[in-house]
DNA sequence: CTGAAAGCGCTTACAG
DNA sequence: CTGAAAGCGCTTACAG
């Protein structure tokens, strides 16, 4: 095809240096101002485009951040990279994707191909059952900066963008508690992960403090998938077990192990209350509609680009900062609300 | 931080020539068996990685992929992109994804990016208001393999890769029909779009087969929202229409609407039959389940990805193909079946 | 099977 | 405010 136009053809055609036509195209500051307008209409009229790969070999630096998150197709991550891909698009940075599928052999593989990607810096929401930091080394060691959000890790030194999961778990367990439930069951996932372990530290606080005590046996560890939670209605019905709540730390989870309870006979809420996590669209169409934890997903993707394009930007150091937490908060909806028996037709 | 690694400190050290350490870590034919362990013992022992932008601006190629999705916080998009994600990753392909939140402007926008950033192919599924097709006439120009999915041009030359959706409205609204519907509402998207338009033709088909009028205002062309499904649902107790059966282009809005419909005191499915589009996996939760077609997005990705992977590496001109059709199908659950009434407890 | 050399298209320190 | 020149790290046609 049409060989591509270059800085030296705009300088020949002009009759000035290739390094004055590269300036203005940068909008360098020593360059005047009409020979600059000159010069952006003359690559505009022959259809330059600027070749990144020399420009980003000379210059070291790749314009692209890199992602990876445990999967594409969760709403909440889908949301995340959302957010992201607004803020990265808005300040000309490239998003380069990838995802670990939950495993941590696939991560380690992921974080090596961003590497030799050379992005610029890489957000990453950590695999279920990835263990250690080690695989993150190299960006560590080449002072590539790295930004944890959502599940992260809590000795890591580096930036994350969280929200307070264990007020999280409080607030849930809380509200359960103030319907009068009095045997909470907790179903959540891999406790190594930060999200899980505060929530089951929030959970442990409120029945704490209102003199409850805890029960291991009800704290279900499992991979918060739909059927965890239909298994799990059927052992409640097997076991005869005495449950008037439920906190899950997933919606779909929660939702799946709602309807599976209602099929076996039980009432929501009045049989068992449930509060679910994420805040997913879900949740309001659902019936009951489930009461859950809002996510700011969209917020978090925006926050973590944004803190890592300033940090690239030199406009801040996220050496300086530990955590950002943002706001989440608690939303009431039909499936935990005993008190004032709302307007469920079901 | 410490300097990087290039081919000349290998070769240096080896005392060969910086041609041979290239080839060598390019797995050429011609260099020794030898010499090529060699050469890869002492790159993995200097912790060498490969200087992409050297390598492209030699190569004049990116082995990434665009991707332009309409939003990427959809079920069916997320789906999608899991497939490309994955099919790319294993060919060592990168993909730079960025969605045009159903603007036309946002569009284009992202279509210069793309084209500024030389990916070696793009892979889009147009916006919901998208007019005309050339913005992409760079891609063409350039000899730029393009790709689009779902959301396809009937008249661009371009492969499209696609569902048969004139099958997938013929096959919910017989399906209605079968269940003993007469009136049958069909809500739907932006009919320049060809799901739409496809979908609305296979419902008129449906109809005509079936001896049945089609009835011009029994279409609601919406933005497929949950709030145009909730609208349509107040419309339909307002006008007092006789209407039996609805087909909606998307589940979320189809759950919408259904659940308004009860909320109004309309019985599913013996009141009102329903049928949404995509197989969302909320379908499965909601009472009661909603009965849809399957949209196989997954697959959709990897087919898309593979396709263009295959014709940038020459195993496949994608010039030579039109059309890639996959295989979807009509799911019945507890929605729409009146006739067996089902185990609908609700 | 291996090497010398040119060149991909930029950017920027240095000089004026 | 502008230019000459070097160099970023690779790849590959050519030669042997």
């Amino acid at each position: 095809m049409s060989r591509e136009i270059t800085i030296y053809d705009i300088a020949a055609s002009l009759k000035i240096s290739p390094a004055t036509v590269s300036r203005a195209l940068n909008n360098h500051d020593a360059i005047n101002n009409n020979t600059k307008a000159l010069i952006h209409a003359k690559a505009e009229e022959m259809g330059y485009r600027s070749n990144k790969f020399a420009s980003n070999l000379r210059r070291q630096k790749t314009n692209t951040i890199g992602v990876i998150v445990p999967r594409l197709n969760s709403t909440l991550m889908s949301a995340v990279l959302a957010g992201m891909e607004k803020v990265a698009n808005e300040s000309g940075y490239n998003l380069l994707i990838s995802q670990s599928l939950e495993s941590f052999k696939k991560e380690i593989s992921n974080v090596k191909t961003m590497f030799n990607s050379r992005v610029d810096g890489l957000l990453v929401s950590v695999s279920y059952d990835t263990e250690g930091f080690e695989h993150f080394k190299p960006f560590i060691k080449k002072n590539i900066p790295l930004i944890f959000f959502d599940r992260t890790f809590d000795d890591s030194d580096c930036m994350s963008i969280v929200i307070d999961n264990v007020k999280g778990g409080y607030d849930a367990t809380k509200h359960l508690l103030e319907q009068g439930c009095k045997n909470i069951l907790h179903i959540t996932g891999n406790l190594k992960r930060n999200v899980y372990a505060g929530r089951l530290k929030g959970y442990m606080q409120a029945l704490e403090e209102n003199g409850k005590k805890f029960h291991g046996e009800n704290v279900f560890v499992t991979d918060l998938s739909p059927e965890a939670g239909r298994t799990i209605a059927h052992q409640i019905k097997t076991t005869n077990a005495n449950v008037d709540g439920i906190f899950v730390s997933n919606d779909f989870c929660a939702v799946a192990c709602m309807s599976e309870l209602k099929k076996l006979g039980y009432s929501i809420p009045s049989d068992i209350a449930i509060v679910g996590f994420n805040n997913d669209p879900l949740t309001e169409v659902v019936e009951p509609s489930l009461s859950t934890i809002h996510y700011p997903g969209k917020e978090m993707g925006e926050v973590a680009a944004k803190s890592m394009i300033n940090h690239l930007n030199g406009l801040m150091n996220i050496g300086h900062t530990n955590y950002i937490v943002l706001e989440s908060e608690l939303i009431i909806r039909n499936s935990s609300t005993k008190q004032t028996s709302s307007t469920s037709k079901t």
